[in-house]
Parts: structure tokens; sequence; C-alpha cells
DNA sequence: GGTTGACCTGGAGCGCGCTCCAGGTTGTTG
DNA sequence: CAACAACCTGGAGCGCGCTCCAGGTCAACC
């Protein structure tokens, strides 16, 4: 029987990340704690650390660098206290996306207008119902 | 008196892009036509080339890779009877955009539920009116 | 007409975010 | 217990999209 947590295997399957990936997060710190190991050295994710991932899954595809991913994941780890500041990485961040998404609704509704125009133009004879 | 058109830098200015990338855009393939010179080897960007450039940023910012840019810029530069193929590039461009909003959008309320939590317990006792 | 700044080309360099590799240890299955 | 898969580490490599540089030509103003 398997001890507790998950293999990196099933944790990037769970994840729907790389092991890579995975094992290049915690090296590069934006991991709130090494990922606990088996006694032979194997990484044993648990919960706790499954979540975690997910939230910097949810950080990185909405496109914060990874150096922000780290800078919010110190804060985290230095425990209670500083609430405000990483209030404040989550709504800078949270504004950037706004503002990236306005953009790219703004532009996308140009392209839909050039894709009606080549519709219009491809249209065998007139297509009105 | 200047002659027609704008310089490189003119033009950078106008399209919010760096003189380097104009450059970059044509090296790679992505514009219409070479930006037609002056007499002295110096680029004369002309209407049509800034529409076009302006098209491309459009593109690229949405998150159109250059690659895909430069397909849809060889299919205009061939000329007419390949629309249907036009057609495609953008309609497969605009789905992909749209995934790529709601993902993000999915993720953006998440990170505002944290959000919201952090705000709560920073609350300094109630704030209502 | 001299100086200063814009422009040219070809090519190197860079930051980002992974991804892959070598060389070695461990876990598992028949 | 043999064989094979999964895991480990440190470090190199890579695709993308620019950005910068050297070394040279050109234009525009005083």
């Amino acid at each position: 029987m398997s001890s507790q947590g998950r293999s990196i295997a099933e944790a990037a399957d769970a994840l729907g990340l790389s092991v890579d990936t995975l094992r290049y997060y915690e090296r590069d710190g934006l991991l709130l704690r090494p990922v606990p190991r088996g006694g032979s050295g194997h990484r044993r994710y648990e919960e706790v650390d499954l979540r975690w991932v997910e939230l910097v899954t949810r950080l990185r595809s909405t496109g914060m660098p990874i150096r922000d991913v780290r800078r919010y994941a110190d804060l985290v780890r230095a425990g209670a206290g500083n609430e405000a500041d990483r209030l404040a990485v989550l709504t800078a961040h949270r504004d950037q996306v706004l503002r990236q998404l306005a953009e790219v609704t703004t532009h996308l509704a140009a392209i839909e207008t050039k894709i009606a125009t080549y519709e219009d133009r491809l249209a065998p004879r007139e297509k009105s119902a």
C-alpha cells in the first residue's frame, strides 16, 4: 500500500503540469515548503502542497510572472502579520489582469469585424433566411 | 519639406512599438511588403504599412505567435483566391482567444475570492456605513 | 561644410519559463 | 533476485520575442 501523499507523477497528473515543472517550481522557491520526502528521498505531495500549486497555477495562467509568484510565496511563508502586503500583490495582479482582459477584448472585437468581412466576401450569393 | 511617409521613428511612435521591433517584423516576414525606402535607403512608412502593422499588433497582443502572423501575411501577400484560408487562420485564432479569455476569467474569479478573504480578515472591525 | 543625431545591416545577447539530459539510486513486479 | 520503471540532482539547452551592439552611411541644422 502506498504511503501517504502522492508521487510526483501522480501530482503532476492531478494538476495538469509536468514533473519537470513541479520540480522547477520547488527549486525556484514558488512553493510554501519543500515537498516532504518518503524514506527513499522521493517526494510525497500532500493535500496542502497540491492546493498551493493550484493557486500558483491560477496566478501563472493569468499571467503573473514567476518572480511575483515567488514574492507572494515568500510573504505567505513568512507567516502572519503581512496580510496587507499579500493583499497588495493580489490586487495589483487583479488590476493587471483586468487591464489585459479589456485590451484583448477590444482587439478581439476588431478581429471579429475582419472575420465578418471575409465571411461576407465568401458568402456564395446571399445567405439570408 | 519631408518626403512622403514617415520615418521609422515616427512610425514606431505612432504605433507604440520600438524601431527595433519594426525592423524585426519586417525581417521576419510579418509585413505585406518591404517598407519602401527614400533615396537614402531609409524606410518611409506609408499609410498602408502602418495599417498593416496595426493589424499585426492586434494579432500579437491577443496572443497569436509570430509564426502564425507570418503565415497569415504570406496568405495575404499571395493575393486573391485564398480568402477561405485566411478566414480559417482568423477564426482559429478567435476561438483560441475565446478559450483563453474564459480560462483567465475563471481563474480571476478564484483570485478575487481570495482577495475578498484577505479584505475581510483585514477589516478593522466593521466597515459598514 | 562640419557636427550631431537618425538611420542602416548583420548578428549577438537576453529574460522568461520551462524542458531535457546524464549519471546515479530506489521501488516494484514477475 | 533480476529487470525495469520511476525517481533523484545539477546543470545544460531551447523556443520565443524581442533588444542591443558594432561599424558604417546619411541627413539636417547651424
